[in-house]
DNA sequence: CTGAAAGCGCTTACAG
DNA sequence: CTGAAAGCGCTTACAG
C-alpha cells in the first residue's frame, strides 16, 4: 500500500526553488526572506506536508525519543508511572517507545536491544525480577546511551536511579502508629528474597525495636504479593487466636485479601482491626473503608526519572550517576481508627 | 555527547569487503557464501554492532511501528488495553509509540500529527471525549494511513473500529438478574450526553420493559463517573426511603462510591442490597465482596484492535472498514446474592 | 538572500 | 559469489 506523503522536494518543485530553501524556511533559518518563508508555509499547508521525522532523525543523529522498559503495565502503579513519564517527556518534546518485559530477562534484553537499534536518546528501565545478566546494560554503557533505572535498579553499574525509600518510610509510619497508641502490629510480608519484601520487613522490625516493642515472629507472615496471599495470611493469623490491632500488608492486593478474610470472620475494619498497606492514593480510595497507605506516588517517580534522564541526555547533569531516594509519606485513611490521644 | 555506534561500513572495513556484502550477509541473502556470512556474524558480535533501525526504516519506507493514542493511562482499563496491544504488536514484530491525549482534542491532534511524522505504519486511536473536528482523521485517510478506532469511534469516517456491545450486554445481564428473581433494580447512570452513559442506560430500560417491569424514574440517578458520584447517588436513593434490591453502577468507581455509602448506613452487601458494575475482572476482585460486573475485557479489545490494524497494514484485510462489536459477558461475583431459585 | 555538495546508515535492483 | 550505483528525506557547512 503506497502512502501519499509530500516531501520538501515536492514543495520546492511547486515553488520553483531549491529544496534547501524549503528546508531552511521550515526551520526558520535567518538565511531565508520573510516573503519566501510565507510562500513556503502556505504551500506546506495547502499541500498537506508532514515532515518525515525518520529522515530528520537520521540526519540529526538524534531521535528525540525515550525508550521505556517496564515489567508489566497491568500493574496500575506502572501505568501511572508511564503516564507521568509521557507527560514529562511530551513537555520536553520527546516521544516514547514503550516496551514490556513481563518480568522476563530475555524479553527485557530484547526490548533494550531493539530500543538501542531505534537509537532512542535515552532509556528508562525498571529491571525485571529475573534479571541477573548485566551484559545488555554494559553494552548500553559502552555505547554511551544515557540510562536511568527506576523503582528497581542494578546498583553496581553506576547508572542513575530513582527509588522509594521503603525502609525509612515504613519506620516512620510505624512510629506514627505507635505514637498513636498502637503496639500490636503484624506484618503480612512479601518474600525476603526480593528487595521490596526485605526492605519493608526490615523497616517494620527496626521500628518496633527502636520503640522497645518485642518482635513476635508469629506476627510476621511471609506469603506473596497477591490477593490470595492476603487471605491465607489472615487465616493463619486468625488460627492463632491472638489478633493484633493493626496489620501492615506488603501491598494493596495483599491488603485487599486481608479485607476479604477479615469480613468473612465478621470482624469490622477499622473498629476491630486496622489495616495499613503500601500503595497510592487512587487505588486506596477504591477500598471501603479507604485503605491507609505508605504512599508511593508513581507520578512523582515518573517525573523525577524522566527529568533526570533528559538532563543527562542534554548534558546538563554531566556525570550520570545520580541516586535519588524519594521520600514516602504516610496517608492515614479510614482503615485505621484514630485513637483519642491522636485526635486531641 | 558522542555515541559509539558501529556501522556496516565499519565491519566491512575490518573485513576488507564491501559494505553491501555486509548488508546482504546480515539479511541472510542467498548471494553471500556461508563462510563469508559466518565471518561477518562473528565480527558483528565481536564489534558489538547494533543495526540502525532508523536508517533501515528510511530506506525501506516502513517503520514496523504502531502509534497509539489513548485519552488517559491512569484509567486502568486503558493500561490493560495498551498492555495487550503491546503484546500483540510484539508478536508481529511491531514497536509501539504511545501517546496520551488527556481527553483534549488539541493534544490528540498533535499526537496524531507527530505519529504520522514518525511514519508509523498504522494508528490505534481512542478518540477524546472532546473531539469534534475530524480534520486530522481526514488527513490520515488522505495519506492512506491505516487507522483503527477502539472503544470510542468517529463513525462517519469509514475507519475500522472495535467497541463493546454495551446495550446488549446490559440487557443480557439484567435479564439474568430478573430470571434470578430480582425485579427492583436501580441504575446509577453516567451522563446521557456521552455514548457510554446513554447506551448503558438504554440497555437497562429496554431490559426492564421487555420483562414487563415498569421503569421508576426515581431509580435512575444520573451523576457522573467518579467515586463521589456513587456516594451522592446512594445518598439520594437512601433519602427516598425506598431501596431497590440491586444497584447497577455505570462503572467501577461509581460502584466503589456506592459501597462506601452503603456501609455507612450499616446495610450489608450483598444481603441487604446487591451491586452490579461495569468493569473488568482484576479490579472487581479488589472489592470486598467482589464486585459483580458486566465484564469488559480490555485485553480482548486490545488484541482484536491490534490484529485488525496489522491485517490492514499487511493488506490482508483489504478494504479497511470493519466494525467489530465485542460481546460482553456477565460475571456474577459475591456482591449479588444468588437466590435459591438460581442455585438449584 | 539562494543553492550545490556531501552526508546520516541503511537497502534494492543491476552488472559483472 | 561480490560490488558499484542510486535512493530513502532530511540537515549542515560552504560557496557565491
Amino acid at each position: 500500500m503506497k502512502r501519499n506523503h509530500i516531501t520538501q522536494q515536492d514543495i520546492a518543485d511547486k515553488l520553483k526553488v531549491s529544496r534547501i530553501t524549503v528546508s531552511k524556511a521550515l526551520r526558520n533559518h535567518p538565511d531565508i526572506s520573510a516573503g519566501m518563508k510565507e510562500r513556503i508555509i502556505k504551500a506546506v499547508e495547502r499541500m498537506g506536508y508532514s515532515p518525515n521525522l525518520i529522515a530528520k532523525q537520521l540526519s540529526l543523529q538524534k531521535t528525540f525519543t525515550l525508550g521505556i522498559v517496564v515489567p508489566d503495565l497491568e500493574n496500575c502503579f506502572f501505568a501511572y508511572l508511564v503516564d507521568s513519564i509521557i507527560d514529562t517527556a511530551t513537555e520536553h518534546n520527546y516521544h516514547i517507545i514503550l516496551t514490556v518485559s513481563r518480568e522476563k530477562e530475555a524479553f527485557e534484553r530484547n526490548n533494550i536491544m531493539n530500543l538501542i537499534g531505534m537509537r532512542v536518546d535515552g532509556l528508562l528501565v525498571c529491571v525485571s525480577q529475573q534479571t541477573s545478566d548485566q551484559k545488555v546494560f554494559k553494552y548500553a554503557r559502552k555505547m554511551k546511551i544515557p540510562l536511568v533505572f527506576f523503582d528497581r535498579a542494578i546498583k553496581d553499574l553506576n547508572f542513575s536511579y530513582v527509588a522509594f525509600n521503603d525502609k525509612i518510610a515504613t519506620k516512620e509510619a510505624i512510629n506514627q502508629l505507635i505514637a498513636g497508641g498502637y503496639t500490636k502490629i503484624a506484618h503480612f510480608a512479601g518474600f525476603s528474597s526480593t528487595s521490596i519484601g526485605s526492605e519493608r520487613c526490615a523497616g517494620y522490625k527496626e521500628a518496633l525495636i527502636s520503640n522497645g516493642i518485642p518482635i513476635r515472629e508469629e506476627w510476621i507472615i511471609e506469603g506473596g504479593y497477591e490477593i490470595d496471599d492476603g487471605i491465607r495470611a489472615f487465616e493463619k493469623l486468625w488460627a492463632t487466636g491472638k489478633l493484633p490491632e493493626i496489620i501492615l500488608a506488603v501491598n494493596d492486593r495483599v491488603a485487599s485479601g486481608a479485607y476479604k478474610a477479615i469480613r468473612k470472620t465478621g470482624l469490622k475494619i477499622p473498629h476491630d482491626i486496622g489495616i495499613l498497606g503500601y500503595g497510592f492514593s487512587d487505588t486506596a480510595h477504591l477500598f471501603s473503608p479507604t485503605l491507609s497507605i505508605i504512599n508511593q506516588d508513581p507520578r512523582k517517580m515518573g517525573r523525577i526519572a524522566a527529568n533526570l534522564l533528559i538532563d543527562e541526555i542534554q548534558g546538563i547533569s554531566q556525570n550520570s550517576h545520580t541516586e535519588i531516594l524519594i521520600e514516602v509519606d504516610f496517608q492515614w485513611n479510614t482503615s485505621i481508627l484514630k485513637k483519642q490521644s491522636i485526635l486531641s
